[in-house]
DNA sequence: TCAAATAGGGATAAATTTATCCCTATTGCC
DNA sequence: GGCAATAGGGATAAATTTATCCCTATTTGA
């Protein structure tokens, strides 16, 4: 497990924030077990860019901040369910206001998006 | 200038909001620039945990993506400010909400950050 | 006259995050 | 019997992001 050198900063509510929700796919893993997605298998299917290890890596750093719970089935083939915490289901109307506002913006969100990388892809 | 190598995904809002706004920095320039910290060595004070070089860097993408606008007054020393467009002011609302949240659970939020990290520091 | 403030960029190193690849185990199905 | 689905972890490479260091220029003030 790889072991941070430099201190987080942690002076603000957005700092903090930051701290638990700073990761590519994070926000969009608690959308969809919002959305009723709970296992593995499930999100990776909807999530297909992102690799099975790093949905495990971002769900267990979920778990350590107590925003989602994993819990194993003694069942075989195994079987996990994650669900949101009761503080992980605060977070909800944020994660919603923010998608609403990223969907009103589609286009021109696209257009910047696109501009900056052109030269690229 | 850093060339990306693998595509962005842009499937959803979601996804499209994290493209502008993933950055360790820039949600808090952002919010400083709204709270009238125009210049880049006022937005240094306030971010000192930024150096600033990615205070520029991370600047230059938000203006790429249309968010800020930097002036440049011809007098010297030089004079620069960034001020928010009209389309990073709809940003406001989300950014105020997600520090609300942040400060509400500012304890819990650094109990469970600095129980991840406490081996580290 | 020298230091500090002002703004910013290039080159490179370091830190961090993601991706890739491979391995474990069990059950049901063809 | 072999293959897919299930869940997940270790080791390592690659990608990406941040940090560090140094350089340009000008004016004001000590």
């Amino acid at each position: 497990m790889y072991v941070k050198k430099i201190a987080p900063s942690l002076n603000c509510g957005l700092d903090l924030v930051g701290e638990v929700l700073y990761g590519k796919w994070k926000i969009r893993i608690l959308w969809f077990i919002h959305e009723g997605h709970l296992r593995p298998s499930e999100l990776q299917r909807k999530i297909p860019d992102a690799t099975r290890r790093v949905l495990n890596v971002q769900l267990k750093e979920l778990e350590d901040h107590e925003l989602v719970t994993r819990t194993i089935y003694p069942v075989m083939p195994p079987k996990v369910e994650y669900h949101l915490t009761d503080f992980g289901k605060t977070l909800i109307p944020l994660i919603q206001s923010i998608g609403i506002w990223g969907d009103e913006h589609q286009e021109r969100l696209r257009r910047v998006i696109l501009k900056k990388n052109e030269l690229t892809f």
